[in-house]
Order: structure tokens, then sequence, then C-alpha cells
DNA sequence: CCAAAAGTGTTACTATTACACCCATGC
DNA sequence: GCATGGGTGTAATAGTAACACTTTTGG
């Protein structure tokens, strides 16, 4: 029942696709694939080995594709749709990379569900890399996005939605920011994400109320103007 | 790819399983299967047609249960835990059910997925019906619910919290109340499934300001009391 | 008229919003 | 000193919670 591919069992008829946030330069970006010899672009997935938990085959992704470990993530919705992939798509697709002509009969061509995770990296610590099937994986400013493949440019929408619905209910944010930051990052980083301007002093009086966060030593930034403290986030762990 | 079942072609590996609540004499309760010839309980589930989409799928799950259609449904979590399903325990019960001793490569011990759905439905209204592999399709009280097969127990508790969280935010809890009900019926449904009392008067204000809440004529009860105001909910498509 | 339950009004409290003010830093 | 941005205080507002009061029904 299962998909020998590359070596490996796999899951039949189940990918999972991660919708990867990274904020910077008050950008909140995600990132994305450009397949071979294609300007199509797709959110980086991949396939659940036999051995692994739903959620370990989808750290195991983002960590072949940011480098790193141990990443913030959750599910937020499966996409399976009957006519949700584009066979003909596929079949130009896979010419264009793998130089192959897939078959009728080929596994990628049966129909396949896809279970969604967004996933929220610290951008100064990933290090984008591509997989076999594509030659770029680029971050991507999240209100430019072209068309994706698919209905991947539905699976970003959803991912968005829920991110800011839960941005303030789990206190999921800082996964975006490095270790330390000011008050004035964090502050950018939500109104980006909610796209809306909050009044700063009344922001940082909630973000501390919530017992969070540890003032660390100040940041000489060398401007001219009174130096920021340096904050981090405590607490629960930022992971799960 | 698929799996030829019963006639149907069925995608592998992946089902979907539906927490069914209503809500009767103040209490919440869920729908659930007992396995023929066995004491074991599990929550209504099946598989997904190639033809169909995964909501249709969920849908004609629902209807096969209930008699229902165009069922209040929402997706809450996939499981799949690489041991979720006990294969042991899949053979026992196919032993008892049907009859048969699954040999090892038959289609249901691989590795299954499961989509969980949660539904909300007018009690009144349905007509708990068992599969062909239980002798019984109950409701059970939420809180004095058995042990359930495989990660069933777990699939309800998050259902739960689902529902809780939701409950407010997305107007869901009409879909538990026939057509017409008067603010005492509505009020014991939400104090049942949040679990704690509310003031009488204050609930009434929030609800009435919502403005999704017609006042019809009044309840002539026979009681030695005021005659309460029936109430419908309007709005928004309680379905979707 | 009374008990019981429904419906309305009023006050106190709390959280949010808006903005004024003061503080530190480098030129 | 002063321009700039960081940090704190405080009044106005809106929302919630608590409870007193009035209304309607059948006995």
């Amino acid at each position: 029942m299962s998909t020998k591919t590359r070596g490996y069992d796999y899951l039949p008829g189940i990918s999972i696709d991660c919708v990867i946030f990274g904020f910077h330069d008050n950008q909140l970006k995600i990132l994305l694939l450009n397949f071979k010899n294609t300007d199509w672009l797709a959110v980086p997935g991949g396939f659940i080995k036999e051995s692994e938990n739903l959620e370990e085959a989808a750290q195991r992704i983002l960590e072949e594709r940011t480098g790193l470990t141990n990443i913030y993530l959750e599910q937020f919705y499966v996409f399976g749709d009957r006519d949700r992939r584009d066979n003909e798509m596929l079949k130009s697709l896979m010419k264009a990379v793998d130089g192959v002509e897939l078959s009728p009969d080929h596994y990628l061509m049966t129909r396949f569900l896809s279970i969604g995770y967004y996933a929220l990296i610290d951008f100064t610590k990933a290090n984008p890399t591509p997989d076999y099937t594509s030659d770029s994986c680029q971050w991507y400013d999240i209100d430019t996005i072209p068309t994706l493949i698919y209905d991947h440019s539905a699976m970003v929408k959803k991912a968005l939605e829920t991110l800011r619905f839960f941005l303030d209910e789990k206190l999921i944010g800082f996964n975006l920011l490095p270790e330390v930051f000011t008050m004035n990052d964090l502050q950018n980083m939500y109104e980006t994400i909610l796209d809306k301007k909050l009044l700063r002093t009344n922001f940082q009086r909630k973000m501390l109320s919530l017992g969070i966060l540890e003032r660390l030593d100040k940041k000489m930034t060398g401007a001219a103007n009174k130096a920021p403290y340096l904050y981090r986030f405590v607490g629960k762990e930022s992971n799960v």
C-alpha cells in the first residue's frame, strides 16, 4: 500500500505542504520553490515516510529546506479537493524538472491529499535550500506573491489567516524573531502581520503585562536617541 | 493506487472520523458506534471515494449515520501517528464483526491517517443508524464516555476543545438546537458546553446584541410563570 | 395574590484607547 | 541644547459583570 520512491517507503496519496513564514525588513515573507526550467512556484512540500509521525515528517521537510531543527509548526488544514492538482501541469512539470514522461499510472498521477502546515522561523538563521526539483528556494514578500501552482495560493491564504487569528491567542509571533529583540521589532512584526498600526505605548504595556518578556541590557545603537531595552521571550517554551 | 472495497474506489490509507455532537436534556452528547460482538466503541468514520471531495465524503458519512443532510461540520485535526492504530486489535475486531481473518497484507492492516471532523446536529432530527460493523449507534453524554478504540478518545477531546474555542467565535452553537428555541435553551447549551454558569441577564443582552436572533411569538408552556419568547437564528447561513 | 421564570435598567469594575509627558542618547 | 525615539502616567471610552427591579403566567 506504500509507495517506493527514492529508496524510502512513503505513504501513498498524501503529501505535506509547508507555508514557511519569516520576518525581515518589516516584511512578512514566505519561502517558495521555483521549479527547474519553469517559472512555476510552489510551497515546499514532501511525503511521509512509513516510519514517521506526521509532525516528524513536517519537521524533516522543514529542515531540508531551511537547515533548522525544532521549528515551530502547526497543522492548519487538509487540502483534498478531487481536482486540486492538474495532472497535465504535473506532467509538464516533471518533464521540465526531471526529463521524464510520467505514465498515466505513475503514483504521482493519482489523487493526492495535502496536509497543510505553517511554520514560523527566524529569518536570520534560515538557510533556504532548493530540492532536486527546483533551482531556487527564496523568500517572497507576502503581499507580492505571484500565482502558485495547484491550490498553493489558497494554502498560503489560509495559512496567513490562521497565523493572524492565533498571533495573540497562542503568542506564537516570537518564533519569527531572533533570540533578542527590541519592543520596536516586536511591534513592527505585529503591525506587519495584522496589517494595521498599533499604538506604541499601549502595545508595550500589553506585551509586558503578559509576563513572558525578560528585559535585558539596553541596546546601544549609536543612533541619536534613547537606547531601547532588548527583550527575550521566556515562559512557556516557544516551540509547541 | 486506490483501494477497491465494497464496490467503490476509495483513497488508500486515509479515513475520516466524525465526532458528532448533539444536545439534549441539558447534556452535550456524541454519537458512538458499538462494534458487533465486542464492547469496543468508536467514533463513526469512513473512507473517501475517488469521486468525492473531502467534505463531501464527510457529509456522506454523517448522513449514513444520522439521516441528515447539509450538516454543519468542520475539519479539526489530522491524526497520523505511526502507531495510532493497533493492528492486533483491528484483527480481533474484524474477526468479531465480520468473521474474517485479516491477512497481514490486507489494505486495512496498513498505516492509516484519519482526518477528524466535528459535526453539530439537531438532536431531535437525527436518526442514529449503525453501520454493517456495529450493532448500535447511540448517544453518549460527553462527560461519561468510556474508553474508545485507537486514538478516538484523543479525537473526542480535541474536537471538544475546538468546539469550545469556536463556540462564540464562529457562532456555531445554533446548529445544536432546533429551528426555534428559547433564550433559556440557548443559555443551557452554552453553559453545558463551556461547563460554567453564565449570568442570565447579561447572556440575554449579549446574544441579542449580536443581531442574529429573530424574536418570534411567545411560547405558552402552561407553566406558572411568564412565557418566554421563542427565537430563531438568522443572518449568515448556519451551515458553512 | 403568590411563586416562578422572563425581561429590563442601573451601577461598578476592568480592559482598551488615546494622548500627554518625561527620559536618554549622539550630534 | 535639541532632535529623535524609548518609556511611563493618566483621562476617556467601551465592554463586562453583578445585581436590583419589573413583567407575565397559572394556580
